[in-house]
DNA sequence: ACCTATTATGTAAAGACTTTTCGTAAGGTC
DNA sequence: GACCTTACGAAAAGTCTTTACATAATAGGT
C-alpha cells in the first residue's frame, strides 16, 4: 500500500518537485536541460520550470554552465548540488575503520581507513571517532551538513534501535551505544546495520536491480544479505544469519569464539584445516604447505587432485547449508563475495552443482565483481537511499 | 518506488477518490458517513463529498438507510456496492473444485464443491467448468461481470503466464493451459497460483498483517508461502517450496511419485508410517493400529511414550529441515496449517523446542486457525487485492 | 552588418481542484 | 413550538497546472 495522504494542490506541487528531483537523480551526474525533464516527467515545461525554480532557491540543485556551440539558444543546464546533502558511511571492522562521504550522485568526496591500535571495544570506537572526524576535514564538511549516517558492523544488530545485539568479533561491542553516540553528533537519521548486509546490497546493485538476490560474504566468517527488489529484507532482525546454519556431517569441535556451526565447518580457516587433513595422507599434495585458503582454491584450480576433493567437499556442505533457504525464497541468484570469492570458478563450479541436486530450478551462482569497500560502498547506498527517499517525500 | 506519475489537478482527484474509496473500505462492511471519512482520509468534507458523488455515480458505491434515533439531522450512509466488482475464487484439488464468488467487501456470494469424477486432468477440467458455472449461477452473475480470477493449483506455478510446470499429484496437468482457458471465458485479470501460497496468505492476514511470515501447510504433502508485510513473496518463481528440502537420516525409499524428500518423511502418510514401525517393538502402544496421523497425535497428547518419541522425531526432522531457511528469513512467526495443524499443540511445541536449538532467536510457532477452505480464501483475498490495486490506481 | 532559422525562455489568461465560509435543512428534546 | 445538534449545499477565494503566445539568444548565411 502506497499510503499516500492526498490533500490541495501544494501537494501537487510536492509532487512535481520530487519527480523532477528524482529524474535529475536518475540522470546524474550529466547535466539535464528543462525540456529534457519535461520529456523524463511527462510534465509541462512551465511546470517543471516551476520545480527548478523551487529546486534551485533550495539549494537542491545547481546551475552549470550552457553547452557551448549548438544551434539555438543555449539551454540552461542544471545538475545536482551534491554539497546539499552528503551522506557519512562508516564500516566498522575489527581491524580498520574506514569512514566515506559521498555527496548525493555518489560521487565520493573523502575516503580515510584507520586501522584499529588495540583489539577492544574502546579502542574501535576511539578509531570511528578519528575516522569520521578526518574524513569531514578531508570533505570540507561540519557534522551538520552530514544528511545522513550509515555505520557497517559485524554482528546481529537491531535496526530499529541500532543496538548491536551479539558480535563475537569484538569484545564489549554491544555494551557500546554506536548509534547513540552518532546520533549525538550528527542531527539526522544515523542506520546502523549489518556489514554482510550492506555487501550484499552493494553487490547486489552491481548485479541487476531487481528480483530476489541472496548475496553470501564468505570468508573467516559466513554472512549473508537477503535483497528483494533493490531493498534489503531484514525479518525479524536478523536474516542472513548463515553461519550459525548446521551443517550435515561432524563439527569441528565447539570453538566457543562465538562464531556459528557453518562457519567453524567452512570458513576460510576451516578449510586450510581440511586441506591440511587431507593432505596428511598424500604427501604428494602441496597443500599441506597451504597457510590459507587462497592456496588452497589455487591448487584445485592447478588440478591438484586432493585440493579437488577439499573444495568439492567445502561446497557441498555450503550447498547442503543453504539449499533449505533457496528452496523457500527462490532467488535469481546467489552471489558470492568476500575474501573467498577470490577463489574464483572452482569453488563456484562445485557449489552450483551441488546446488543444482538439491534444489528445483537451481539459481545461477555468481561471484561479486567488488573487491575492496564493498560494505563501505553498500553503507553509501543505504544513506543515499535515506537520504532520497526523505528528500522525495518531503522536499 | 512508488513510481506515481503526477501531474495537473485531475490527478488530485483521482486521488482523492481512491483515498476515499480505500478508506470505504477498510471500514467495511459497517456503512460510513461522509464527516467520517474526512476525518480518515484527513480531506475536507466537501472534497469528500465530491468524491462519494463520483463514486456513486461510477457504481462502487450505494447509498443505504440512515442510522434511526440519532441526535441532530440523520447522515447519509455509504456502502461498498458489492455488486461493482465481483471475484471469483477456484481451488482446483486433485480430488475436489472449489468454486467460490465474493463482493468487493469480501462478502461471499456463492460456494459451489465439486468432486471430481476420475482421477486426471481432463476429469479435473470438467469440474472446474461445472463449479464455476454453478458459482455463477447461484450468484446470479454473468461472466462478463466478474472483475478477478485467482484459481489455486497443487504444483509450481509460473504466475507471469499462469502455467503449472510441475504438478506430481493429477497426471497431465502441466499440460493443460487453465489461465488461458479462464482468461478465454473471463475478460479480466486471471491469475493462477501455488495452493500453498494461496493458503499462506489467508493464514496470515488472520495473524497480524505485518511483518514476515513462513506459513508451512503440512498434509500429506508439504508446502509453505512467504508473506511478506502482507504480500506473497515468489522469488524466482517457486518460493516455499519445502517439500523439496533433504531432511537429514535415511529417506523412506524414493517413492517416485513425485513427492519431494521432506514431504515422504514426515508427510501425513509417512508419520503414520513411522508410528508403526516404532510401536512393533512397544505393543503396549496402540500406535500400531493407527490408521491417520490425528490418531498418533492424539497418543502423544494422551501421553503415549511411543507416540511422543514418534512426535518428537517428526518435529526435529521438520525444525532440522527449515532451520536454514529461518535464519536466513528470519520470519517473525511459522504459522502451520492443513492437516497436520489439528495435531495441536503436541506437534507445535515439539518443534519450537528443536527450533529454539536451531536458530538465534527462534520465531514462535502458531497454528493457523483456519479450518476448511484456507486455500479459497487465500484465493479471494488475492483476487480482490488485485482488483483493489487496479481500482485505486484508476478509479 | 543584417537577416533568418532554430532552440529556449518568459508570461499572462484559462481551467480545474481544493479550501474556506456561511447559510440552510432535518432531526430530536424540552 | 422554541432550541439545540448535526449534516448538507453553495458560493467565493486561493493555488496549481496547462495552454498559447511573445520574446531572447545563438549560428550561419547574405
Amino acid at each position: 500500500m502506497t499510503e499516500e495522504r492526498p490533500a490541495g494542490t501544494p501537494v501537487l506541487r510536492r509532487m512535481n518537485r520530487a519527480a523532477v528531483l528524482d529524474a535529475v537523480r536518475r540522470r546524474a551526474p550529466e547535466p539535464v536541460r528543462v525540456a529534457e525533464l519535461a520529456r523524463l516527467t511527462e510534465l509541462t515545461r512551465p511546470t517543471v520550470a516551476q520545480a527548478v525554480e523551487d529546486l534551485l532557491a533550495a539549494g537542491w540543485l545547481r546551475q552549470v554552465a550552457p553547452q557551448q556551440a549548438t544551434v539555438g539558444r543555449p539551454a540552461t543546464r542544471f545538475s545536482l548540488n551534491g554539497r546539499a546533502a552528503p551522506v557519512l558511511a562508516l564500516d566498522v571492522g575489527p581491524h580498520t575503520v574506514t569512514a566515506g562521504i559521498a555527496d548525493l550522485a555518489g560521487e565520493r568526496l573523502a575516503l580515510i581507513r584507520r586501522p584499529v591500535g588495540r583489539r577492544g571495544a574502546r579502542h574501535l570506537l576511539e578509531a570511528v571517532d578519528e575516522a569520521t572526524g578526518a574524513a569531514l576535514a578531508a570533505a570540507g564538511l561540519a557534522a551538520e551538513q552530514i544528511a545522513a549516517v550509515t555505520a557497517a558492523t559485524p554482528g546481529i544488530v537491531e535496526v530499529a534501535t541500532g543496538r548491536v545485539l551479539f558480535a563475537p568479533s569484538v569484545p564489549g561491542w554491544p555494551e557500546i551505544d554506536l548509534a547513540g553516540r552518532l546520533r549525538a553528533r550528527f542531527r539526522c537519521a544515523v542506520t546502523v546495520e549489518n556489514d554482510a548486509n550492506l555487501a550484499a546490497l552493494a553487490a547486489v546493485r552491481q548485479h541487476t536491480g531487481a528480483g530476489t538476490l541472496l548475496a553470501v560474504q564468505w570468508g573467516e566468517r559466513l554472512g549473508a544479505g537477503v535483497v528483494i527488489d533493490g531493498r534489503l529484507h531484514r525479518g525479524a532482525g536478523q536474516a542472513g544469519e548463515i553461519g550459525f546454519i548446521r551443517p550435515i556431517g561432524d563439527l569441528p569441535g565447539p570453538a566457543g569464539d562465538g562464531r556459528g556451526p557453518l562457519e567453524r565447518a567452512i570458513g576460510a580457516g576451516a578449510i586450510v584445516d581440511l586441506a591440511r587433513r587431507r593432505a596428511a595422507g598424500h604427501p604428494e599434495s602441496g597443500l599441506a604447505r597451504a597457510t590459507d585458503a587462497a592456496a588452497v582454491f589455487a591448487a584445485a584450480a592447478d588440478g591438484d587432485p586432493t585440493a579437488v576433493e577439499v573444495v568439492d567437499r567445502v561446497a557441498a556442505i555450503f550447498a547442503e547449508a543453504i539449499a533449505p533457504a533457496v528452496l523457500v525464497l527462490s532467488p535469481h541468484a546467489i552471489v558470492i563475495g568476500g575474501g573467498i570469492a577470490r577463489a574464483g570458478a572452482v569453488l563456484l563450479d562445485a557449489v552450483a552443482r551441488h546446488l543444482a541436486d538439491l534444489t528445483l530450478t537451481p539459481p545461477s551462482v555468481e561471484l561479486s565483481e567488488l573487491a575492496e569497500g564493498t560494505v563501505l560502498t553498500g553503507a553509501i547506498q543505504l544513506a543515499l537511499d535515506e537520504v532520497w527517499r526523505d528528500t522525495l517525500a518531503g522536499c
